[in-house]
DNA sequence: AGCACGCCGACT
DNA sequence: GTCGGCGTGCTC
């Protein structure tokens, strides 16, 4: 732990981070206001589409320079702020007595340009604020804003007060009371209780409780007191007492904790004190990373590898600028170990490397892989990690010191300093695509802008490589140069970066590819079989068991699989908010029976009659996980089964207990959903089954064949990946289907011109662009009309794309909101311009909201 | 996001 | 007539 700190104890912050020739000092009378950018909500664009920035006054002794996270003043409250520019005049427009001052700096001497220029980029592309970009590179918690918050005065509580007063006003004091420091912030009060702000008004006038603001408190390094030894010639000065202490600080490395040498040698901080004074050790704050604690796994060595993942390292290790490479590898074809024996030498070379995963892939298999071969200069960087120990990791990453970061799609923004390789394993995963938020950003798209901007390789991984990497990197020629490179921005000086195709065709160790086995379920029913296990799969799982092997069944879940309805009058229990039927979960035997919705959660008791003619026989249906489980416990009693999806891995580490439970062969069978696609390398899995392949091929989305060839390639080659040869079930009612051949072939590149040729000839990508329009209210007929005003006058002006819809989103109604869509499409050789962004804003009622997807991977 | 200012409906 | 709802707009 202690050289760790070491490696930070050049200064207090132990950051010392500036672009080379920046000044620290900025000059006695000029630059005393700076231009920030606010993180502000309601702060947009003006009418040029660019951010507003405020201007405000530097007191002296604050030190700032752009970049600079600031702490400022803004109306009522502190806000966070980003220090755009520094000048030397104020504003000529402004009045003076307007201009308030930089409260404090959060966090200074990092963002260097090429970083801004990454985030400009990516606001620019993606039609969103810079500020709303700069939220998602930064770790949660630094950009902080003031709370108001409400407090309880007891002492002037009358014992009567409940008696007098309003609802609303005692429902506040209610929920007041059950903390002990009656303390709570006013939104939460106003979302407890209805009309609070009248009940709260009340309150205060009474002076029984008070409003106040609170100071934002960021996420701050943690820091703790070292003691260092400085004087080694000991002289006649010294007390026993005191040569002790100084003899126990020599022999445990001359550095120590200050509470720790305390109590090692019983004594008290005055004394070490005296010694500081003495000029013996010198006592200093120093930054403890908050990392978490991750079990430490055995180091190995870099394995033998194949001639075609020498030839592969081999190409990749010649990249020394700017490239983007498609390592194209079979499922088993041992990628991971070709990624590691790429990065080694960039590590070596004093540069860090940032390996991009899916969100769930970030299963603990990888990254044990990568800390068994690099140690400690492994750091994971993703969601699930505390505020602090994202922080601190975020922190880490600035002193430059080589290192491997390894994170999901945010840790595109890791701000490494000197990146000498990115790699995006699963580079087909759709969870690089943020779609919920802005900015609606891909982080593959991001990752070749940085890899340009940053002139470092970029590898993209997998066994299954989406549609727009392979055309760009096979077919460059015939499709442009400009597919998915932002020509805007695109570098001058390097045009085009070079692309590279490398092929793992074959498994490691020369394992075949398991065998694909169809089945017709339209023949198993015709022949009187209804089960859900078709009679090969019913074997396969008979033989699973008495040949002592390990399986995966995977069901492909689509929303609604697991409705309740009633068999009397074919009544559907649906949510109140949203149009979906409720899902039933269960969780144990004689638990209480819920039911619940998988868009906006809301959850509900399963009614014991139906709401509709009163039949008791109100029975859920379909087959999800939990269905299946019940199913095969019935059939198959002697399997041991563990459940693998969103509701048995929402704990913290059940990810990895659960897998180390199957991987010590502590089950049989492994049965889940998606989940189950991802990074799972399990030796001794030999049956995979997929209980039904048409939930996957019948979503009408122009991308269902893409995706259900990936999933379906990717679950498939779970199989047989150790010494046992794998097969593989796949059950379906459409067998022929060109999607299905494929996969029971392998068959990639197939697949690939079959799609792409679809694709073409309706200019969908990777033959065109789009741009998905998302409105959004609780009032139907208000955004039906906003929808068909926007597209109105989208159409009215004169353009290079087409317009789809508008039409209702596939489930119109989520959390109580209607959601209607515009899709336009453009021709890849025109640059993708959405005109007059500001007027359609201006356009859409206040009430309605309007978000903008570029290049959407999710339709619905 | 918060807060102030300002316009309409239920009251002393 | 006023008090106080919350709808619109501003925050350097």
């Amino acid at each position: 732990m202690v050289s760790r700190v070491d490696d930070m104890s050049n200064s207090p912050s132990g950051l010392i981070l500036a672009e080379p020739g920046a000044s620290y000092r900025p000059g006695a009378s000029e630059n005393q206001w700076v231009e920030v950018l606010v993180d502000c909500p309601g702060v947009q664009q003006d009418q040029q589409q660019e951010q507003k920035l405020y201007t405000y006054r530097l007191p002296s002794e604050l030190d700032v320079q752009p970049g600079d996270i600031l702490s400022v003043p803004f109306g009522a409250q502190q806000i966070g702020a980003i220090a755009i520019r520094l000048l030397d005049s104020p504003p000529p427009d402004l009045a003076p007595t307007k201009i308030r001052e930089v409260e404090e700096v959060i966090c200074s001497g990092f963002f260097p340009t090429y970083y801004w220029k990454l985030l400009e980029e990516v606001a620019q592309y993606y039609c969103t604020p810079l500020i709303s970009v700069v939220r998602v590179a930064l770790p949660p918690g630094l950009l902080a804003r003031s709370q108001r918050r409400i407090r309880l005065k007891p002492e002037k509580l009358p014992n009567n007060a409940d008696t007098v007063i309003h609802p609303a006003a005692s429902q506040i004091l209610a929920t007041l009371k059950t903390q002990v420091d009656g303390d709570f912030s006013w939104k939460y009060l106003q979302r407890q209780v209805r009309g609070a702000s009248w009940g709260l008004k009340d309150l205060i006038k009474r002076g029984w409780v008070e409003s106040y603001l609170e100071h934002p408190k960021p996420t701050r390094p943690k820091l703790r007191q070292a003691v260092t030894l400085v004087g080694y010639t000991f002289t006649s000065d010294l007390t026993q007492r005191q040569q002790e202490i100084l003899d126990v600080l020599r022999r445990r490395g001359g550095d120590l904790w200050l509470t720790e040498l305390l109590q090692t040698c019983h004594t008290t901080s005055s004394t070490l004190k005296k010694l500081e004074e003495k000029g013996y050790v010198v006592i200093q704050e120093r930054e403890i990373l908050r990392t978490s604690t991750e079990p430490t796994v055995a180091a190995d060595r870099p394995k033998a590898l194949t001639v075609q993942q020498a030839e592969a390292l081999q190409v990749i290790k010649s990249l020394d600028r700017c490239a983007q490479v498609l390592l194209h590898g079979v499922t088993g074809s041992g990628k991971t170990e070709v990624y590691l024996q790429a990065i080694a030498p960039i590590l070596n070379q004093g540069k860090s490397a940032l390996v991009l995963v899916p969100e769930i892939g970030l299963t603990p298999q990888l990254t044990d892989r990568f800390r068994a071969r690099f140690g400690n200069k492994v750091n994971v960087y993703h969601s699930a990690l505390s505020d602090g120990e994202r922080y601190d990791t975020w922190r880490q990453m600035l002193t430059g010191e080589p290192q491997i970061v390894i994170g999901t799609r945010s840790a595109v923004f890791a701000p490494l300093p000197k990146l000498g390789l990115m790699v995006l394993d699963e580079e087909h995963d759709s969870s690089f695509k943020q779609d919920q938020f802005a900015p609606t950003y891909h982080a593959r798209t991001v990752a070749k802008w940085r890899a340009q901007i940053e002139n470092c390789p970029l590898i993209l991984g997998s066994a299954t490589p989406s549609l727009e990497t392979w055309v760009n990197v096979t077919q460059r020629g015939k499709v442009g140069e400009s597919l998915d490179w932002n020509p805007e921005t695109v570098n001058q000086t390097s045009p085009i970066s070079p692309s590279h195709y490398l092929s793992l065709p074959e498994r490691i160790q020369s394992r075949p590819m398991p065998p694909v086995e169809i089945v017709d379920m339209r023949q198993e029913l015709k022949q009187g079989n209804r089960s859900i296990f078709s009679r090969s799969l019913y074997n396969a799982l008979q033989k699973l068991h008495s040949q002592g092997q390990q399986g995966i069944l995977f069901i492909p879940r689509r929303g609604h699989s697991t409705f309740v309805s009633c068999r009397s009058c074919g009544y559907v229990v649906e949510c109140p908010n949203c149009d979906v039927s409720l899902s039933y979960h269960y969780t144990h035997e004689g638990a209480t029976q819920l039911l619940r919705c998988h868009y906006c959660n809301h959850t509900q008791l399963h009614p014991p009659h139906c709401p509709e003619c009163t039949s008791p026989y109100l029975k859920f249906f379909g087959s999800g996980t939990q269905r299946l489980a019940q199913e095969l416990t019935q059939q198959f009693p002697q399997l041991r089964i563990i459940r693998f999806d969103s509701d048995t891995t929402q704990t913290k580490g059940a990810h990895r207990t659960l897998l180390t439970k199957f991987a010590h062969g502590e089950a049989d069978l492994l049965i889940g959903t998606q989940m189950l696609t991802k990074g799972l390398d399990i030796a001794q899995v030999t049956l995979v089954g997929v209980v039904s392949a048409d939930g996957l091929l019948n979503l009408a989305d122009y991308r269902a064949a893409e995706r259900t060839f990936q999933t379906l390639t990717q679950v498939a080659g779970r199989a047989g990946r150790g010494d046992d040869p794998g097969r593989v079930i796949i059950q379906t009612y459409s067998p022929q289907h060109p999607v299905i051949q494929a996969v029971r072939r392998h068959d990639y590149e197939t697949f690939a011109q079959t799609e792409l040729e679809q694709r073409a000839a309706l200019q969908y990508p990777p033959y065109g662009h789009l741009i998905l329009l998302r409105l959004s209210g609780l009032d139907a007929a208000d955004v039906e009309n906003t929808a068909l005003r926007l597209a109105e006058q989208l159409s009215a002006t004169e353009s290079d794309y087409e317009i789809l819809g508008p039409a209702p989103a596939s489930i119109m109604r989520v959390a109580r909101r209607y959601r209607w869509q515009i899709l336009l499409k453009f021709p890849l050789d025109v640059p993708v311009v959405l005109p007059n962004l500001a007027q359609l804003r201006e356009r859409c009622p206040k009430d309605i909201s309007l978000t903008i997807d570029v290049n959407p991977l999710n339709m619905m």
